[in-house]
DNA sequence: TTAACTTTTTGTAAATTTCACAATATCTAT
DNA sequence: ATAGATATTGTGAAATTTACAAAAAGTTAA
């Protein structure tokens, strides 16, 4: 028998059977409920010009020694879940402000060898450029590597990784994307490089210079880019006030 | 002291320190990680007509002895997570087959009286039609509440019931719904009044079902409705095969 | 039977947006 | 100066959106 449930809902054409309440709603002694531990696994996307990437690490301790698997950790027993994502993030990239959210649990039975092991997914977007992956405790390599090509993976981390990327395109579908990741000045092309790497296609320059105008979250800064073998490009930054007012309000990005 | 991170990214600027490595990788013991207990929490949205409502319960134990809450339940030890929560949302409404999606993890330390207790929130949509809530357990009532009259909540169920809210909003912009909630044989406006329900606003008739005609998911049955004080309006029925593509492949609702 | 009424269903034209492609501008390197 | 490369602007046909009107098809009541 199973747990009894807090109350029914009978199909309209069935007679509703007498309450079955028992004084002992559960089967088994509640304290064989509070066995379980938490962890977070964070999936850190890499931008770098057209390519996206992902940090993973190589494991040098068993379970799934020598594999390779997202970094994570266990969550405190009094410590915020996303708090505890925080932390990992930070400790890993000593970053605190960028697109940073939850992707989902993960709570099958047998996915931790170790005993029952809830995991929540969190991704993060960063540039490349700004951070030096450093390998610690331990994991024996961090490395970035390109999310179109990715090695076998420990645990249930590619299930992880991949609703991490749909999250990620979903969320950039509907709010602007580029502050903590592009550089304080950027052109445009940057800008549209990181939306083709994300979703792994390309836009006609036009068109897409046209729908970012529209969303007038962009400041001209006057500058322009130096060192270039062509044309510069125009340097923007982006228009903080308005950039909130987009995550705010959504949009659809489509094109 | 903190948790000793698995890696660590360093800023391109500073110099890296040597490794900090230390054999006791946690400051607790990890035996104390493995007290924490996972729930789920059903966020059942149920349509009638223009209205949209959600099932809560009334607590009759403590905590929050009297007050209104999500009906929800522990997981079992050895149960995998979406099955516990099938488990729950058949138990609550002997149905299997709706729109049902994870909401998100809940996870604050503070969030349950008892102990460490993590939720993780799942939604359905019915027809409140079809069913009738029976109180059981220890819940005293259980009461179909309009979405937009709702009362004070136990726990964080209040912002677990927003996240819902926004998670089904957002994925009927991206996936067909009806399957499971309107009966077999429906008319258009009663489609475009589940959409009016879900996102609480009204839009035109001519355009929404020009719309609908796009995606060629229905299929005139060709009866008419009966027993109606005016013009009969045809019946349809989802397109299963068209259904499931548009499912699978996903589209932009906006109108 | 017929007129009044209600809601469904179809139609339409102006306004807007999309999209592919062309043309022009502006810089560096040689 | 000229070639080369990329940025930026422009354009027009096609497609879509949107508000509103008209027609259709049933019910109800006199």
């Amino acid at each position: 028998m199973g747990i009894v449930p807090f109350l029914s809902l009978q199909m309209k054409p069935e007679t509703q059977p007498k309450a079955t309440l028992t004084n002992d709603f559960y089967a088994i002694p509640i304290a064989d409920f509070f066995k379980m531990a938490l962890s977070v696994d964070c999936v850190i996307f890499g931008h770098q010009g057209k390519e996206l990437k992902v940090l993973l690490i190589q494991r040098g301790a068993e379970p799934y020694l020598g594999k390779w698997a997202l970094p994570g950790d266990l969550v405190y027993p009094s410590e915020d879940l996303s708090s505890a994502a925080m932390r990992v993030l930070k400790d890993l990239t000593t970053l605190d402000r960028v697109l940073f959210e939850q992707v989902g649990v993960f709570g099958n039975p047998n996915r931790h060898p170790l005993g029952r092991v809830i995991t929540t997914g969190y991704l993060a977007l960063v540039e490349i450029q700004d951070y030096t992956p450093m390998a610690s405790a331990w994991a024996t390599q961090a490395v970035w590597y390109d999310v179109n090509e990715l090695p076998e993976l420990a645990f249930d981390h590619e299930e992880i990784l991949t609703t991490a990327l749909h999250t990620l395109q979903d969320t950039v579908r509907h709010k602007p994307v580029g502050i903590g990741v592009l550089p304080s000045h950027f052109t445009i092309t940057e800008l549209q490089e990181l939306y083709e790497a994300i979703y792994n296609t390309t836009y006609d320059k036009g068109n897409f210079r046209k729908k970012l105008n529209e969303w007038r979250h962009l400041d001209d800064t006057g500058k322009l880019q130096q060192n270039v073998a062509h044309r510069p490009a125009k340097l923007f930054t982006f228009n903080l006030e308005r950039y909130a007012e987009l995550e705010e309000r959504g949009f659809n990005f489509d094109l």
